[in-house]
DNA sequence: CCTTGATCTCAAGTTCACTTTAGGTTGAAT
DNA sequence: ATTCAACCTAAAGTGAACTTGAGATCAAGG
């Protein structure tokens, strides 16, 4: 084991699946911290494995960096993270995940019908012509979940 | 109703939800297709409609434009697509849908677990660790879903 | 000391799915 | 004939999350 339980890069690398550059990365995000040897080379704290263990879960579960800072920053520095903390952030991994699954279950469920009536190809279908209400009496859409639409001035998944 | 039913960029616009520039984009990587006026304006048959409106669903879904593409390539030139027609491509979407939950489903009860045993922070954690192997005795990646794992080198979402 | 592999920095490049900008044309109404 | 909204093209820009490249430095073994 190294000097003091400090990771070098490669250890970090080889032990998180991460590339250097990713690793870079985060650093220069602030997701992760690193310190410097005498020769200017990153040093990282063992907590680094967990934190980037830890973000890659988050960027599973589809936040974005942004988010995942966010998260990160409610994390005690100094401290070893308790129970209480993982739970706490869980929560919205949880709340996330549970919207996902249901808003792809009405999707599937609406598509099943669409499917049965050919809708796809005619204005009223909820799923196809979210947008289309001008040219028809649609009821819109009312079955297209929220967390899934994308609406025309399209924003990145 | 315009000539002969054909659709200006303005109604399509209108009617699909797109704005013309995306309708331009779609054109111009094959995904849908138009004619030009004398004066080189563009006009769109009605079923350009029903083709935007099968290309929002399906990046609902998740799929990329090259996917939506490769589907739309499918559709019958000709004639106007089929029940048959709608419903064979439908298997795609269902199938990716059924993964998708599914794949949410278990990381949140694998978080669940986690969270129980703190486990987040420790190198058998199968939703954080999944390349610690080398590490630990880490039976791996075991929970993670497929369809939700991003490898080091990561792909687009 | 020398070599070799690991690491460093900084800038620029990549992909996706579009949007924005700039500047020029069209076409329908007045 | 004039006007003006609607439309055109081509090129460049956007943002997220990184990767790649160039060129320099570090660390450890022989």
């Amino acid at each position: 084991m190294n000097k003091h339980d400090l990771l070098t890069m490669g250890e970090v690398t080889r032990r998180s699946g991460y590339a250097a550059s990713a690793v870079r990365y985060y650093e220069s995000q602030g997701l992760i911290r690193a310190e410097r040897s005498s020769g200017g080379q990153r040093t990282f704290e063992r907590s680094v494995l967990r934190r980037l263990a830890f973000i890659r879960a988050a960027a599973n579960v589809g936040l974005s960096l942004e988010e995942i800072k966010a998260e990160l920053d409610c994390l005690p520095g100094d401290r070893t993270p308790t129970k209480a903390d993982w739970a706490r952030m869980s929560r919205h991994w949880r709340r996330r995940l549970e919207e996902q699954i249901h808003a792809l279950e009405r999707l599937r469920d609406n598509l099943d019908s669409c499917i049965g009536c050919g809708c796809l190809s005619l204005q009223r279908c909820g799923i196809s012509n979210p947008n289309d209400a001008a040219a028809e009496q649609s009821s819109g859409a009312a079955y297209l979940p929220k967390v899934l639409r994308r609406e025309p001035p399209r924003r990145r998944a």
